[in-house]
DNA sequence: CTGAAAGCGCTTACAG
DNA sequence: CTGAAAGCGCTTACAG
């Protein structure tokens, strides 16, 4: 391996010289530096990261910590988050905590080891006092880790177009399946979504609102789905919200079984516009998170000179209407 | 943060001490031992990384090069080599090649910099010659890159697996979404497929076989499906196998678009077992992966004192009979 | 504008 | 069995 001093000897100057080359400093002559500047390409020298970050006190990494990878909207947002790290010259670090508070701290603690120029943090369930003493930056992205600001999805106003969509199509029998009370995520979706919806639908005693917790995942979807479907059909929902796309796809699938067709007889709308989202039959009507955009954010607000900033950040949604949602039947 | 310096003072020995109880040096008197070992819990002592591998060449790192995280196959993947490696007290630093052999050169330099133990890459596109000069041990997985030894599931015998499968079933007129013949991935499981089912039908004359290649993704199981589907009933397949299950899933979204029901009058097949096919309508049958073993075996050959393979190494695979396949309609 | 030198925190022969 | 010392490759005040 080439080392500084061997591009050093090669260009005839000192390795403080090469050292300052490298990282641009301007203080050195142009003569000198393109010198220099051969000697690196001639030698195919590639500095040494571990010896830099000994002297820095820092790497150019980022740390990523998410529930669990497979995860699609976790892997979507590490891929961009891996994207926009890249091109700023920065490697990612991942890890997973299988939504274990235990694994983790083990988790961040083995980042935060490797000297990361900032750790992004996906929390796992709920924690409300963690204490890491670092001084690497952090932020919690998507769900909020301890204290430190999060950089979000603007879960609440997303939940409220879900609920001005249906009730715009005319829907006023409407089941609500919510995440997680135990998550920030689960109980802000579940706000937007009822606020709204109280609030159109203050005037109108027709409406009949339930609201079911579960779990994110596709089996919580389809039990609370089949319970919520089984009932007699002048009080089942003629249309259900999901908390997440999971559960509605398992909610889809349940709607199936059951005969029930959708959208005709039952709207069904997701959250979180996952790839699948838009390969079931009917397509799911969602809302789409920015994940480049929240990436793009994180990543920045991490590298970025700047003070952390001292407030959450919140990217807008949209919601994708397709195929799972439509007018209510006329009976 | 605490140096081994400070851990020497407390606990009134030489740092080299102090080291050698860290690398569990067995020369170390269990009395000293414990002194250090204490002073390390009392001031919350962390080795610096960078300092270690400065002097060591080598981080407790695992790199990882994936096409694109976002593919499911390739998270469920990334998490078990994760899981593994943390396990064995190793990180990982994930890249994204998108599939393109620019990008991933750059990937696996930006990944060797950091003096990981090992990389684990999966090639994008096939690549003919690739020239990474490096001693880091490194593993091709799933995909072949370069030169370097593959681990990966045993494409062709998955695939011969799919093959017996529809023939017993009853199938004679059987379709093959093959996967890109540029790829190695592609040519085997078309090979494993083609081969035994030749085998099986020698000796029968009514037996209408015929291949399209295709991409892996969905869009192009939906494009060929759409093909391969509207043609004259008499003609068109009552089986149809792809080479993976993004594939097999958009021609089951073609099926039923067309009214054509899975499986009575039609058997799907895929191959990999992402999460999705097990939540499709109906559940897709599929050839699974063990990505645990794989990624196992890819941690275990790069950590191993043991010199590096000289041969491949393949994971047996598991046909996994869902709905999506049936006997042949009587006709 | 450039160079010589110190030092980041650790490991590892080498003495004793 | 333990300690003193060198040195990994780099950056950064400090002189000049």
């Amino acid at each position: 391996m080439k080392t500084v001093r061997d591009v050093a000897t090669k260009a005839g100057v000192s390795v403080g010289t090469v050292s300052k080359v490298l990282s641009n400093n301007p203080t050195v002559k142009p003569a000198l530096r393109d010198r220099v500047l051969t000697a690196v390409a001639d030698l195919g020298y590639k500095p040494n990261m571990a010896a830099r970050a000994l002297r820095t006190n820092r790497l150019n990494i980022l740390g990523l910590v998410v529930p669990d990878i497979s995860n699609p909207f976790f892997a979507q947002l590490a891929k961009n988050i891996e994207a926009e790290a890249a091109q700023q010259a920065h490697m990612v670090m991942l890890a997973n905590s299988d939504d274990d508070p235990v694994v983790e701290v083990r988790q961040i603690e083995g980042l935060l080891a490797q000297m990361p120029k900032g750790l992004i943090v996906v929390g796992s369930v709920d924690q409300s006092k963690v204490s890491i003493q670092t001084e690497v930056p952090i932020v919690s992205v998507d769900r909020r880790y301890g204290d430190y600001k999060l950089i979000s999805a603007d879960h609440e106003a997303g939940s409220a177009l879900v609920a001005e969509h249906l009730f715009q199509l005319g829907h006023r029998r409407i089941a609500y399946i919510s995440g997680p009370q135990s998550t920030e995520v689960g109980r802000l979706r579940r706000k937007g979504f009822c606020d709204r919806l109280q609030q159109l639908a203050q005037a109108d005693a027709t409406m009949k609102f339930q609201i079911v917790e579960g779990h994110f995942d596709y089996a919580s979807g389809e039990d609370i789905g089949r319970r919520l479907l089984s009932e007699r059909a002048e009080l089942s929902p003629t249309a259900i919200a999901a908390a997440s796309d999971q559960q509605a796809i398992g909610a889809l699938r349940v709607a199936r079984d059951l005969g029930i067709d959708v959208p005709t007889d039952l709207s069904i709308v997701g959250f979180d516009d996952i790839t699948l989202a838009n390969l079931v039959v009917p397509r799911l009507t969602s809302v789409s998170q920015n994940t480049a955009e929240i990436a793009r954010m994180a990543v920045r607000t991490l590298l970025s000179e700047k003070p952390m900033p001292t407030e959450d950040q919140f990217v807008e949604t949209i919601l994708c209407a397709r195929g799972s949602s439509g007018a209510v039947a006329i009976k």
